[in-house]
DNA sequence: AAGTGGTCTAGACCACAAC
DNA sequence: TTGTGGTCTAGACCACTTA
């Protein structure tokens, strides 16, 4: 059961999340009580009921006062791209045939609508831009600006491959959270061609900033997708939190 | 501090989100550390604890090891629109000036590109079909499917106003979590013709499926925005948990 | 009545930041 | 060294479901 994580409630949340995908806990029933969790990984209940917390907060579970938590059945569908995921994790997951060409690669000037009230105007970053397709088709242009600091150069192979693997696994950054924005908007000429769209130009527009655990911005992203293949798919909860 | 949460953690949780929102708690500024906080509810760590891991969970605090936890400043570009919010909820926190028009409420056959896969196909529901305009541009359309059981009908005021307002204080109702899907399609002349959309007829279309507590389905939504006045704001953690 | 999750407590020990 | 958050524990009491 042990893996990656150092946490014990950690741990049990990735053990359980792993015998819910792989179907030795099946949608439709109950995990064992949290009582028998508690024995299974010899644990106190507070613990089980941090992982099982998480579990929850990911749309795996769903806890019924006085019958147990009940395991949900929502991946069928396909799985939830909200969250901070990256395009070769979900490249992995969804076992896609995906391919990603990177057309630069060069420190630039953060472009005006990506800056605007989140960082320094002016300020150079080191951009990558990347084509990614699917069957040969291109889907996505992605516009990044890292920041220096925290980083300063990306090897050409976490390019074309997977930049979080790069930051978290090679410089040990603390990936944390980020805001994001959605939008359809009509592209420069550029994207369009890259894209091969028609004559509207339009395109769904990501726009991302993503920051470490000590608050620190180091992505500013522009994803520009094809309409036509654009699907974002989210789980959500209820907030019991109000405000006004 | 006392409001309409029954729960200490959740009291806690929004009297610090309230006081963040009026400026008491400034961004960039820590809230007092968690022994005071204690001291403040007259509560124990662990439940000060949970209220502030609702607050990071929303994206208003993010908590540094050793030093406290920093207000963010996030909310100064627009409100997360992520997680369960209805768009009376988001009027009245946005204070725009939106008005909504009941079109249809009739029983009906759930159609099929809605149901697929969710629900019984050929079931029956009530359907609400509203158009939603602000500053009298129609913005989006609104395509609600409500499941019976557990709804039986919905007053016309009730639809015309707040549909979750009625649900959860009229009929007690407990929602708890949905999932969302956002795709650009093409759309029906009809839904083209009420939001005055031009001859490539794309609009940004929004299907969730909410869910109570109990799991129990109740409402089927396509909401159909017009492609230049769309925009989805989201807040999102990275998850510690990974699959595969 | 027995079993389940929901909430809260008081305390322990650790890791990190700042002085 | 002191203060901060991070993790874990053992136990208490309550509310709901099921039999």
């Amino acid at each position: 059961m042990e893996r990656y994580n150092k946490n014990k409630q950690d741990s049990i949340a990735q053990d359980i999340a792993l015998k819910i995908q792989h179907g030795l806990y099946q949608a439709g029933t109950f995990l064992p009580s949290e009582h028998q969790l508690c024995d299974l990984y010899g644990s106190s209940r507070e613990t089980v009921r941090r992982a099982l917390s998480q579990l929850t907060e990911l749309g795996l579970i769903q806890k019924i006062r006085g019958k147990g938590s009940l395991v949900l059945d929502l991946q069928r569908f396909s799985f939830p791209i909200s969250g901070i995921t990256s395009f070769q994790e979900l490249n992995k997951t969804l076992e896609m045939h995906a391919t990603t060409e990177v057309l630069q690669k060069k420190t630039a000037i953060i472009p005006a609508h990506l800056a605007a009230g989140r960082v320094d105007e002016g300020r150079t970053a080191l951009h990558i831009e990347r084509l990614r397709k699917i069957d040969r088709f291109p889907i996505v242009v992605d516009e990044d600006y890292l920041l220096n600091p925290p980083i300063k150069d990306v090897p050409d192979n976490a390019a074309a491959n997977s930049l979080y693997a790069y930051f978290e696994k090679e410089l040990g950054l603390d990936i944390s959270y980020a805001t994001k924005e959605i939008t359809v908007e009509t592209v420069s000429p550029r994207i369009a061609a890259l894209l091969n769209l028609d004559n509207s130009k339009l395109a769904v527009v990501v726009r991302s900033m993503t920051y470490l655990a000590n608050t620190t911005p180091f992505q500013l992203t522009a994803s520009y997708h094809r309409p036509d293949r654009f699907k974002f798919i989210d789980f959500a909860r209820r907030r019991k939190i109000s405000f006004k």
